[in-house]
DNA sequence: ATAGTTACTGCAAGTCTTTGCAGAAGCTAA
DNA sequence: TTAGCTTCTGCAAAGACTTGCAGTAACTAT
């Protein structure tokens, strides 16, 4: 399987040992077409290797964050949604009055990120972004 | 006391009851110098009215976060930082090499916000916020 | 192959924050 | 003032994530 020929040899790169438990955790986060949490994860290893703990799905999540593979974003649902970072960058605004998901173009953020970088001489990582805030529709019916 | 009088006043406006508890907490994260723990905010409260717990001092700050008096923010050490909301917006940058903290100026989020508000009608709120990423230094110096 | 080194895992316990509930406190209108 | 309604609080327990540790698995060099 040439997908998990590179992964191992993408975690060699950084210096981590491709142990099964990543490569599954790896595999289950890539895979997915959506967010998935921690816990989905767990189920989804679980699956082919009953053994295997939470806390290394944590733990191996970190290290894909680190490495920017994954994105670990906090939707306001009281658990860490969990994304693999292909070629695409997309962002969220969420509304605080109706919970509406919209999605906001990476070309604000870049925009951002550029301005930031010429003034600060700082990189920011923004591949994963959520803004919280009042769509239209809530913005104009209150008050 | 007219500074606590108009707490009174700015609570009932919102429809929520000026309790004793509530005016402690409010006054403990609105004296404070710097961003405050819930913890923090617990122990001051405390010197005054030891029967106090922590979950009132949670839904208290989720009540003022929600009045947008204060603000409520990751910055990466495990618990959230709060922070009474005066006139001045303030924003971090965190360099994930060396923790550094730098200041981020509000005019960045402002036009950011602007466009947002213009392409999609939505209000982002961006009172706090916290951009992790590399400083100057430590971009160099990695590979 | 094998021994030695280092990194990784599962387990258990810990931290931080949230939630359900019953009793207490604040408000409203008589 | 008081009765009745509603909101708020403290307590206890739960949920989400992190951390320390001892044993295990992966790499390195022989």
């Amino acid at each position: 399987m040439p997908c998990e020929e590179q992964m191992v040899q993408t975690l060699k790169e950084y210096g981590h040992r491709p142990t099964p438990q990543r490569l599954m955790i790896l595999s289950a986060v890539r895979h997915s077409q959506d967010h998935v949490t921690a816990a989905e994860v767990l189920e989804q290893v679980k699956e082919s290797y009953s053994f295997i703990d939470l806390s290394t799905v944590y733990r191996t999540l970190y290290m894909l964050k680190q490495m920017r593979l994954v994105s670990e974003t906090d939707m306001g649902s009281g658990r860490y949604a969990y994304e693999w970072l292909g070629q695409d960058r997309h962002h969220h605004l969420i509304c605080n009055g109706c919970d509406r998901i919209e999605l906001l173009d990476d070309e604000f953020l870049r925009s951002l990120g550029t301005s930031i970088s010429e003034s600060y001489g700082f990189e920011a990582d923004m591949d994963h972004v959520v803004l919280f805030g009042r769509c239209r529709a809530c913005e104009g019916e209150s008050e």
